[in-house]
RNA sequence: CGAGUUAGCCAGACGGUCGCAUGAAAUAUUGAGGAAAGUCCGAGCAUCAUAGGGCAAGGGUGCCGGGUAACUCCCGGUGAAGGUGACUUCAAGGACAGUGCAACAGAAAACAACCGCCCGCAAGGGUAAGGAUGGAAACGUGAGGUAAGAGCUCACGCGCAAAUUGGCGACAAGGCGCGGUGUAAACCCCACUCGAUGCAAGAACGGAGGCAAAAAAGUGGCCCGCAAGCCUCCCAUUCGCUUGAGUCGUGCAGAAAUGUACGACCUAGAUAGAUGGCCGUCAAAUACAGAACUCGGCUUACAGACUAUCUCGCACA
RNA sequence: AGGAAUGUAGCUCAGUCGGUUAGAGCACCACCCUGAUAAGGUGGGGGUCAGUGGUUCGAGUCCACCCAUUCCUA
């Protein structure tokens, strides 16, 4: 997941919590609104989830995650993904699982069947 | 062998591979903790403010000596309390400077006197042995003494404690003498000490607006003093931001905390916020937990592993 | 990251300078009233004073630590 990928500004947020698509999988939320500039991710982990430490590996999972499927999401929306406090107990492989299956519920995975 | 005590130490390692941050760049380098935490103390640094003095108010600390940049911290000691013991714990100055408080019960909770005892016809006076209460009752027990009694006297005991001796000192030994309720984490007294705010401090570049120029805007609670430039808003780019009371090793000084000399080393610096995924080996990799200006402590959380010290009990020699 | 405040009954709050058995309103339960309900009246139950330790004869109150919640600062 690179830098400028991410979703950076409040405002941003805002408005995709306002305007933006709701799809949930497993313990995801994703919620995804047309981009001007490309594609953009954020990530919503809230307290809670966790203390820092389960905090911040919930966020590498799920930045690993949208690496492995990044070349298949539609680069014209901005996503913000909601993790909920469940998601701390799951494997590598489960948060993957539902990364995918998130998106794909969206409808954001080019070349994919719907 | 069992049960304990104290001190110290580690906080996965190695390899492969795909990524992230740093970096001009590379197949290179480095990359979270013992508590990074709670924010409870102490400092650096910055601003108030260009430099400084005094006063008032308020806060903090409180046995002694040493250590430290400093501390409410650390080391060693003293005293008190707990434990069979190794050892542990302690906000540990002052209640003859003054004031307050001590509910209920009780005669009385601090300038004692209800019942009682004694003297006396009575009025009144003397007295505190005995009395129920209470956390605490005006030194305790016994004897002498007396009208009845009383540290009034004596013995033993408890508390305070002069001279003298030892110790740098707290204090210890000592005991002339004294007869004293408790509470200062109640006000307070004494000694020492502290300006306030915090990196979201603040500085630079850029833009917009306003005030003031000597009868002077402004200026930390006040006074003195200082004072020609100052204030507000926007942007969030750069700096502050990591070489520091630094880390490691060896020697020396010291009982220790620690200091010092020499040598070697540079060891996170992000800014929606970097440490992760997968595989292999080691019996197993699992606890508490994530740097955000930086240090020194304290406190709290914590799986498992290791080393040494001493104590008690049982058995055997 | 820094700074500040609040925790008392199911809910919203009192509780002064430490003192006997921690109160009030709403809610709850029972009874009265009514043909019945509401309102009204009478009575009752319900508290680890967030937690742990200390000071004191005695702590919701004083002190220390700690947990949770909330607010402020770009």
């Amino acid at each position: 997941m690179q830098k400028q990928d991410r979703l950076k500004k409040r405002a941003a947020f805002a408005y995709v919590y306002r305007k933006g698509e709701r799809a949930s999988a497993h313990n995801l939320l994703l919620l995804s609104a047309k981009s001007r500039e490309g594609l953009k991710i954020g990530l919503s982990v809230t307290k809670k989830v966790g203390n820092a430490v389960t905090r911040n590996r919930v966020k590498r999972l799920l930045r690993e995650a949208i690496g492995k499927i990044r070349p298949r999401i539609d680069e014209g929306y901005m996503y913000v993904l909601v993790a909920y406090p469940e998601l701390a107990t799951d494997s590598f492989e489960e948060v993957c699982a539902a990364v995918e299956n998130a998106f794909s519920k969206a409808g954001k995975l080019v070349g994919e069947e719907q």
